[in-house]
Parts: C-alpha cells; sequence; structure tokens
DNA sequence: AAGTTATATGATAAACTTTTCATATGAATA
DNA sequence: TATTCATATGAAAAGTTTATCATATAACTT
C-alpha cells in the first residue's frame, strides 16, 4: 500500500488507467452522501451511541440535551441517506444503525483521531 | 455486534453508561471533520484517485475537468482536515493520502454502496 | 371522545460550503 | 532580470445545512 505510483501532467499520461479504477459517478455520490451523513458532531454523537444499543428518540434527547425536533431532524438526515433505521414498539421509535460496514468506519475514524 | 440493547427513556437509564461509552468531545468533532472531509463528491474522487497515486495538481485538474482554482480549493480542504499532505518536486506538487485507515474508510464506503 | 405523550414535519433565519473569477506567489527558464 | 508555468489565495455570489419555533400526527390513557 505504500509504493505510489507518481502521476504528473508532464509525462505518459496515467489518467485513463486512473479513470477505469475509479467508481461510477453514481457510486461517488452515495460514497460523498454516507460520509455528508456522518459529517456533523450530533450525528456522530448519536451513532457512537447507537454502536451497542437501540435507541428511542426520548432517550435520545436526554442523552444529547437538545430540543426533541433538533433530535428528530438529525435522525431524518440519517435516515435519508440509508445509515440508520428504526423499529415502532408502542408510542416509540427505536433507532439502529443498518449495516455493520458503518459502524466498521466509525471504529476506524475513532482511531484515525486517537 | 447484532443483539442490541434496548435503551429507552421509560426504564432504568442506560445514559450513564451510555456516555461512559461514547468518545470525549473533541474526538467526536475530529471524527466529524474527518467525515466533513470526505462529504463531497469531487474530494471522494480525488481521494479514490489517490488511493495507488501521487498525483500533482495539473494532472487533478486534467483528471477532474474542473478549472485549476477549484482543484486546489478542494485539496486545501482535505489538507485542513488532514486527509492529504504533499511533497514539492520541481514547480509541482504532489498530493497522497496520509493515512492507510483513510483508505480502509473509503473501501469500505465503497462496498456499502455496491 | 378528550387529554396526554412520543415523534415527525414545515417554515425560516443564521451559519457554512461551494464555485468562480481575478490575482498573487514562487520556482524554473530564457 | 523578465517571462513563463504550476500552484495557491482572496473575495464574493450561489447553494446548502443547521437550529429553532410552532404545529401536526398518531397512539395510547382516562
Amino acid at each position: 500500500m505504500s509504493s505510489l505510483i507518481r502521476s504528473c501532467c508532464e509525462d505518459i499520461s496515467h489518467i485513463p488507467k486512473i479513470n477505469e479504477s475509479l467508481p461510477s459517478k453514481d457510486e461517488i455520490s452515495l460514497i460523498s452522501n454516507i460520509f455528508k451523513a456522518l459529517s456533523d458532531p450530533i450525528r456522530v454523537k448519536i451513532l457512537f451511541a447507537l454502536l451497542e444499543y437501540e435507541i428511542c428518540v426520548g432517550e435520545m434527547v436526554n442523552l444529547l440535551k437538545l430540543p426533541q425536533s433538533h433530535v428528530s431532524h438529525q435522525l431524518r438526515v440519517l435516515k435519508k441517506y440509508n445509515i440508520v433505521t428504526f423499529t415502532k414498539d408502542k408510542k416509540m421509535s427505536f433507532y439502529r444503525i443498518i449495516d455493520d460496514d458503518i459502524k466498521e468506519i466509525l471504529k476506524i475514524a475513532l482511531r484515525v483521531v486517537k
């Protein structure tokens, strides 16, 4: 992983080769959407809480100490980008992370900043 | 990883336990900054190109077909959040990804969208 | 059925990001 | 040292996101 090829506009072009190796336009857009979902500290805090818990909105309000509508809006962003889903039980919605790969991304990011 | 504890504002509080398990405020802010850096499709494209290459700005302009100042500004964002660094050689700046963990995050995100 | 509780939605102001154009810097070459 | 080329920076318009308040919905309770 550490010996990188150098690509420069002066020498013979690596661009066709690089272009072949890149994800498609749609994939790139979906990938950047995942990271957009994770790019806010409140949402990151929610997601670290959801690593091992399934949490209802009221409990998140207690955890985050933010207005309930603010918490709901943040959960909406996470839902919109397919990071979380929820199960209804009585009056409550219990949120959880959909994909273990997202948990893995969060754990690696924590390792990076540690 | 799949058996989650349910935390609800109605029953005995899991909040002290959850709070202990969470990264600090500063760590959460740094983590969300990593994701902010990755939250734009142009920057994601740049980073996938940098997975196996060290690329100068002019070559990125050729690859992305965007104005040179736009590419420079995007690289600035990636530098600001410590995702990339560069080596000067003659008149040129060759950019590369600093940390293999960031490469790992990008590869996992690609797997998620595939 | 009326009241209460849990969550979601809509509208909007404030804050931030993206994109562009123009220009600056700084290194190499004539 | 003047010119050229590669990259960086600054300012500003356009676009997007965040945070807040007010209100809506929907499901239980009385």
